[in-house]
DNA sequence: CCCTGCCTGCTG
DNA sequence: CAGCAGGCAGGG
């Protein structure tokens, strides 16, 4: 489900809410969801500890425990995460509930089960959930035309598929980059080996700039956040062109077209997209 | 490079 | 019923 925008959203509603509570014990439902570690050691590493903050790196999220232990997680496809009262309705796919000393619980919800969880002891360096793997933070300074321009010039896969590669620019999913092309007005199935400078140039301008617009459009209360379950974001109608393939184009009128670039669906403009 | 697996649920 | 879904790892 949730790409850069949507996990940074998370972050931001729940974080405010989670600082300082003390985690009173942790129920794993399905075990493999807590990845490398049995569930039973990991519940017991949790317990007692003071929740002092939350992060996010690409599309993971950590809490920051006050011992220096932090438990990272990625919600892929379906996950989303709730902090929840003790009474809020159990949804069907719930498998960790993680609940805190204020009655308040921490929930995972993931239908398809793909999401996980990693428990990285303090000091430990994370070398298996994915994270060292990853490329630079899309609002680093370092996401310039030349480091994009180094990185592929002589790739020839389509841009599309370079944008999805997490060691490159991190956060960037299917959604977005369709959205993020859509902006610069390449063409997604265009191979990375023949952008020219200025392509470069806007694929770096664009990519921090339409990452942080989404950020704000999904901007919600932690009550609208319950209330949608963390699967309610507000940033849909402000897409372009992603999930409307057949429809016009918002700029020429065209109609979008969809197709498949490494396997994924993409939607894009046949005429503003060169 | 493509393929598969991991899962459930929705759409046509 | 097949095909598809916003992710990613592993294998050939």
């Amino acid at each position: 489900m949730p790409e850069l925008p949507e996990v940074e959203t998370v972050r931001r509603v729940l974080e405010p809410q989670l600082g300082g509570e003390i985690i009173k014990d942790v129920q794993v439902g399905k075990p493999q969801i807590i990845a490398g570690m049995d569930a039973v050691e990991f519940a017991r590493a949790l317990q007692g500890r003071k929740i002092t903050g939350m992060g996010r790196r690409g599309k993971f999220l950590s809490l920051i425990l006050d011992n220096g232990d932090r438990v990272v997680l990625h919600l892929r496809m379906t996950g989303s995460l709730l902090v929840t009262p003790a009474d809020f309705e159990a949804e069907k796919h719930t498998h960790v509930v993680i609940r805190l000393e204020s009655g308040r619980q921490i929930r995972f919800i993931d239908q398809r089960r793909f999401g996980r969880f990693w428990l990285i002891r303090n000091g430990e360096e994370d070398t298996i959930s994915g994270i060292h793997k990853l490329g630079i933070e899309p609002f680093d300074k370092r996401l310039t035309p030349a480091y994009l321009k180094e990185r592929l010039y002589k790739r020839k896969k389509p841009i599309k598929e370079c944008l999805l590669d997490q060691t490159l620019v991190a956060g960037i999913g299917n959604i977005y980059g369709d959205e993020i092309l859509f902006r610069v007005r390449i063409a997604p199935e265009k191979k990375a080996c023949d952008l020219k400078e200025t392509e470069w140039k806007r694929l770096a301008k664009e990519i921090p700039l339409a990452l942080q617009y989404y950020i704000e459009k999904n901007e919600i209360s932690p009550e609208d956040y319950l209330a949608g379950k963390g699967g309610d974001y507000r940033n849909t109608p402000f897409l372009q062109v992603y999930g409307h393939a057949g429809e016009p184009c918002p700029v020429c009128g065209k109609p979008l077209k969809r197709s498949v670039i490494g396997g994924r669906s993409s939607v894009s403009c046949p005429k503003c997209q060169k």
